[in-house]
Order: structure tokens, then sequence, then C-alpha cells
DNA sequence: AAAACAATTAAACAAACGTTTAATTTAAAC
DNA sequence: GTTTAAATTAAACGTTTGTTTAATTGTTTT
């Protein structure tokens, strides 16, 4: 699947309608006029609205687990690696932001009619990744054993994107302003989330 | 604002489809096949859809600030009250967690003519509540300085929802039955998010 | 029982929807 | 320069959308 540049506009422009108004409240007539091109351009290059979203998640499915193996091969001390895989996380989640928010809707929704294997498939390979690490923290006497490791991704991605689906509710709470809260997101928001893990994963009841 | 039965059914009913398939993936002639009504019945009753969404979160907006400064004013330890507030707001979150998925995807986007304020100011105000608690924790020495408090309840919220919304994927990363669900929310996804905060609230970097 | 009001209905409304068509322009291959 | 294929267009397709209408049935009030 290689995309020209008219395709990519176009999935571009529907990830952003998409991811604000929904994919139900975006129009193929609205994606066309906003990516400026013809209406009838849609089905011909995608076939269906369906399968325009379906290629976009292919579009921005990528190369996280590599970077995220590449984090760990490091070797750096536990708790660095975790402070390093945790940023990475959000980084990454931060920049893919509107597609993980289509996905967590219309995921959560059975409904509709998408395939979401690839998806899940990757997901849990992330997973296993995280899980291996943490194991060898534990074995190392660095993390303790009282942890829910499967839980550990729900809070890390949970805290983000509830911070990021009320944005701004936290914009007047923290009086932060559009352009403050890219800084607020790497910064303040990535340091609790670490903090947050950290301390867990180093707590003793 | 009083609901006669037929008002609450079609509330509830609507409830159920906007969750399940968002605001715009929902048609009045759904809601009301689904109500077993007339599709005049929404218009005769609530003016529009938009204003039938508004009275559904009014009439589920209620008195979860009460509950939380009950558990409060109880005055056991904190580490205690602690877990006790995260069981409450896991209790009363899962119980309405379909109206909060709305909210949560209706008000992330700004486009809908939609008003918040009564949400948003109930919000705020639980999290005043919480914040004292905390800083009275922290003047106690029970619970440590370094922690952002306005970040807390992102994690438990996010925690939670992000849990909720990907239920379908840790149905089978868990092995769970749509039955078990709801214990596990009460149970082992609870725990963790008390684990959690305690550790965060006792931990010293 | 008559009058007044609320509840309910089937039908119709214009507007917007996703998709397809058939014709035309642009670009590439020979 | 002609042929062939891809890209682009405006228009039309049949549905479905949210809302309104005008008529009818139920239920109180007097």
């Amino acid at each position: 699947m290689d995309l020209n540049d008219k395709q990519i506009q176009i999935l571009e422009t529907a990830e952003e309608l998409f991811s604000e108004n929904g994919f139900d409240g975006t129009s193929v007539r609205q994606i066309s006029k906003a990516a400026g091109i013809n209406i009838a351009m849609v089905s011909y290059y995608f076939g269906s609205k369906e399968k325009l979203l379906e290629a976009l998640l292919l579009y921005r499915m990528s190369d996280f687990r590599m970077q995220l193996e590449s984090v760990i091969s490091k070797n750096k001390p536990h708790l660095e690696t975790l402070d390093a895989i945790i940023a990475l996380i959000v980084k990454r989640i931060h920049r893919n932001r509107r597609t993980h928010k289509i996905i967590n809707f219309e995921y959560s929704n059975g409904s509709r009619n998408i395939d979401f294997d690839n998806y899940l498939a990757q997901k849990k390979e992330n997973l296993n990744v995280i899980e291996a690490f943490v194991k060898s923290g534990q074995d190392t006497g660095v993390f303790s054993y009282n942890v829910n490791i499967q839980l550990l991704t729900t809070t890390i991605l949970g805290t983000y994107f509830h911070f990021y689906y009320n944005n701004k509710y936290y914009q007047t709470l923290l009086n932060l302003d559009n352009s403050s809260v890219e800084s607020y997101v790497h910064n303040e928001l990535t340091h609790h989330i670490q903090n947050t893990i950290k301390a867990l994963l180093t707590y003793e009841k």
C-alpha cells in the first residue's frame, strides 16, 4: 500500500476531521472540501468512507515496538529505562493522539465494521515487551512484586488520554494557552506519569 | 425539570444508544424505535436531539460531592480514607460510565453546541474537596509533597476509562467474560488504582 | 357530558448523506 | 502524434437524516 501525495493529503485531512467531529460527525463532503479535492476522489482512491478510515489506521501504524526495544536494549539502570519508556510512550501517543482517539471511540462501539486486528496485535506485542522488562526489574530486586503489570499501561495511557480528552478543562484549570499545552504534556504530565509508575513499581504494602 | 416515566424511558434508551454508537451515530428513529415510542415524541418532550442530550446530562448529574464529603468527614486514617475515596469514585463512574463516555467525546469536540458548564463546575468542586484532603494528609506527614494533586484524579479516572474504552481488548487479555468484568472492576482494577495512588502519595524521590 | 388540554399518531418536509455515473481533462507510453 | 490509462469533474442516485404538521385519541377539569 503506497500512497501518493494526494492520498496522504486526504488521509491527514480526514484524521483531523474525524478526531474533531467523530467518524459519523464528519461527512465525505467536508473531507473533500477541506482537502480541496472533488468528492468522488474519496471513493475513487479508497472505495468508501470506512475503507478510508482503515487506510488511515494503517498509515499511522508504525515502528513503535522497535523504538521501545531500542530503549530497553541500552541496558541502563531499570529506573532510568522506565523513565525513558514512559517518555517515549507519551511522545508517540501524543503525536498520534488524533488517530488514537478515533480508534478508542470506534473500537469501543463494536458496531462498526472496521478491522482492528492489526492494531490489537501490535498492542499485545508492546505489552509483552514491557512485561518482560518489568519482570527483569523484579528479578534484580529493583521493582516490587505486588503490581498488576497488565494494568500498568492502562494507567500510563489512561492518564494521558484523560488529559487529552478533557483538554479544555485542564487548560482553564492549569492556566494553559494552546501553545503551552505542548510543553506541559512533555514536562509536568510526563513527570507525573513517571513518578506514578516508579512509585507503584517500588511500593511495598 | 421533573420527568415522567416515558421521558425517563426515552433518556435511558438514548443514553445506551449514544454511548454505543455515539451521538451522531444514533438517529432519532433508532431511539424512538428502541424506546417503543413515536418519533415525534422526542421533539414533543425535549425539543430536539441536542436538547435531549442536555436533559440526559442533567438527569445523571447528581449528589457525588455529598458522598465524597461524607466519606472524608468520617475522619478515618488518611490511607484508609484514600482507599474509600477511590473505591467510591470508581463505583460512581462505573455506574454512570455511559453518560461519562458521551461527555468525554462530545466535550472534546468543541464543535457541538451543548452546555457543559454545570458538569465542569461540579468537576471543579470535587477537585477542591480532594485537594483539601490531600493537603491535610501532607500536613500530618502521611502524604509526601512532591505530587501533582491536579493530576491525581486524571490518573484515577483515566485508568478506569481507558479500561472501559478498551473493554474488548482487556476481556481477551484477562480472560474475562461479560459477567466477570463487573467484579474485575470493583476488585482488581480498583485495587490497582488504590495501590497506584497510595504509592504515589507516599513516594519520596 | 362538554370543554380543554395532553399525548400520540402517520405522513410529509427539505436537507444532507455516501456512492455512482458518464463525460472530460491530464499525463504517460508507444 | 496517436493511443491508453489515470485523474478529475459536475451531476444525479436513492436513502436517511432531524423536524414539523395536522389529525386523532386519552385524560383531566369544569
